[in-house]
DNA sequence: AATCTAACTGAAAAATTTTTTCACTAACCC
DNA sequence: GGGTTAGTGAAAAAATTTTTCAGTTAGATT
């Protein structure tokens, strides 16, 4: 179990909420994950830690760690989408367009962008939400000869 | 109808479709809406203008623009998404978190930081989505006090 | 450790969304 | 105007998500 797995278990009973055997098959399955994961994907990769694990359970879960924050809606290219466990602060992902596979992207130049947006259209910027698609060097390695 | 909805119009004979009554419908809806459309909303303000509009067409027809890059997918808050028009170039979306209207970004200031992140990371940059949620100053009058 | 109890579970059913199928219609070329 | 074929809507099917509910289990209490 890695440090970010154990530290949402912590996070789940700081909330109240019980550690049962299907959530922490739905976490593992995130955490132990390379790319952003679909409902369905979820299920399928958290039965092999929790046999009988429901697809109720891990849409409730995923709810659940949204709400606490624990978990990014990532898009993919169409309009499928999947989660990723959130790191702690203000991240971005990028997104192989081949292989899905993920990595997280600190530091965005945007602030002062935004803080020229907010003066030009007198909306008050609240969030953003930066998604950046890209050939890992993996694929590159394979596809690009 | 504007500017925009015809070269549309104009873009599909280019490319061999039909400009049938039911597309025009859509087309129309999208041409006018001032955020993002979700297929039922589609629907619903196509009727409008041919009123045995089938919800089986909008996403046909959906499906067409969206080959044809004149459709942009805008990501609610939440899972859900919408449809926009794609202006030519290069746009983001500023969208108002609470009324949903959208307007336009454009000259986002993100290509250095990009070119950094590509070099530090190895992956080559295909593209990149970037959608900003904010407040709208109507909705500011009217929520802010 | 045994007991209690409410949070939690999976299966089934229901609701919703999207795709496929198909007989009919209408846009466009002549 | 007439023919052809892309395009249509309705209905059915498939896929996805939510709700319901009786049974189970985590964790507190003793």
């Amino acid at each position: 179990m890695d440090d970010r797995e154990e530290s949402l278990l912590d996070s789940l009973k700081a909330h109240g909420y019980r550690l049962t055997k299907p959530r922490q098959a739905v976490i593992r399955a995130l955490a132990t994950a390379v790319k952003p994961m679909t409902v369905a994907d979820i299920h399928a990769e958290g039965r092999r830690y929790c046999a009988e694990l429901g697809l109720v359970t891990v849409y409730r879960t995923v709810e659940m760690l949204l709400a606490l924050g624990q978990l990014h809606i990532v898009h993919l290219d169409a309009e499928r989408h999947g989660y990723a466990l959130a790191s702690p602060g203000h991240v971005h992902h990028l997104v192989c367009s081949r292989c899905r596979r993920i990595i997280e992207v600190t530091g965005c130049t945007l602030d002062g962008f935004l803080d020229d947006l907010a003066e030009r259209t007198g909306y008050r910027i609240t969030g953003h939400r930066l998604e950046i698609a890209g050939i890992c060097p993996e694929c590159r390695a394979k596809f690009e000869s």
